[in-house]
DNA sequence: CCTAGTTATATAACATGTTATGATTTAACG
DNA sequence: CGTTAAATCATAACATGTTATATAACTAGG
């Protein structure tokens, strides 16, 4: 059966990116499904912005995350409600309201930056391992590597390897 | 502002195909605008892959488009609603149901085919042209690609430079 | 100081993907 | 042949993005 994406090329390049991450998004998924936490893949970058750049108000969160404001504030929302993060007013302007991570959202993070993330990351450098040329051609070569072996499947070897 | 995604290289690679996907898709959607059809450009792989195929029952098309198959069944009832596509019972499986593009989505196909189409895909290959190396420093290219000319600003550029 | 505009956030409505599950049809096997 | 398994599609529930708009707080100009 023909991929009438893949065949399509630049024509529905958005379409296709969006496949991809969204199949980088599940398998990730399935790796933090070892955590015990009920946190969805597509929330941890958030929790990330706020470890590496430290509290900050909704508009600036959404900024530095590349999405719209919207999303941020239903995410954090949900967060909260997990208790990873807390929402507070900020002293000068009543109008914004900072987030920041939470004793446990912190400890999540400290968890998953030890234990979770360096896993992941040599799972997908594996896999975008030996990339090179066109990127409609980078793109193929994942969605086949992809295909191959999925990321569950890497990340034992990555650490195989690097042993 | 820090992008944090970008930041965060390949941990976050889903999240980031995805977001550059949409993005390129609401770019799209802009240049789309000037046709009268209430399409999505999400839709369009839908039809083309109809155009390319020929009729075929859900499930193959779901195969083909590399989404799952609720996905099309509701991307063919919202098509079928504004009557571009239709849906017959298959010859010899009752349970197959075949989709196929009527004569109204045939004409939308094609006139894109002549019309649009070659102009979206000139537009992204002129924002992919040149990319090379790395697939992380390419996805940084066209974010600031996008970010220096949207599409549809490509669109004359690539017809200017094809006279 | 009051009003008008701007800014920050929340909310609603929608788009479009997913997984899980139900209903119907077909196939297979004892 | 009848029961059980498999296949196909529809539907429900959810995830997470968007745009449009409402609300509240700040700012500036008369």
């Amino acid at each position: 059966m023909e991929d009438v994406l893949r065949s399509l090329g630049f024509l529905c390049l958005g379409s296709r990116l969006k496949r991809i991450g969204e199949q980088l998004q599940a398998d990730t998924q399935r790796l933090l499904d070892c955590l015990d936490v009920p946190v969805q893949s597509s929330q941890y970058p958030l929790l990330a912005a706020l470890d590496r750049l430290g509290p900050l108000p909704v508009g600036e969160l959404a900024q530095s995350l590349g999405i719209t404001q919207p999303g941020v504030t239903r995410s954090v929302s949900l967060l909260a409600d997990l208790g990873l993060v807390e929402v507070t007013q900020s002293d000068g302007d009543q109008r914004r309201r900072m987030v920041s991570l939470t004793k446990s959202g912190q400890g999540l993070v400290d968890v998953a930056k030890r234990d979770v993330w360096p896993r992941i990351e040599g799972a997908v450098a594996d896999l975008c391992r030996d990339l090179s040329g066109p990127l409609l051609d980078q793109l193929a070569a994942i969605e086949d590597g992809l295909a191959t072996a999925p990321l569950d499947r890497r990340v034992r070897m990555s650490k195989g390897a690097a042993q």
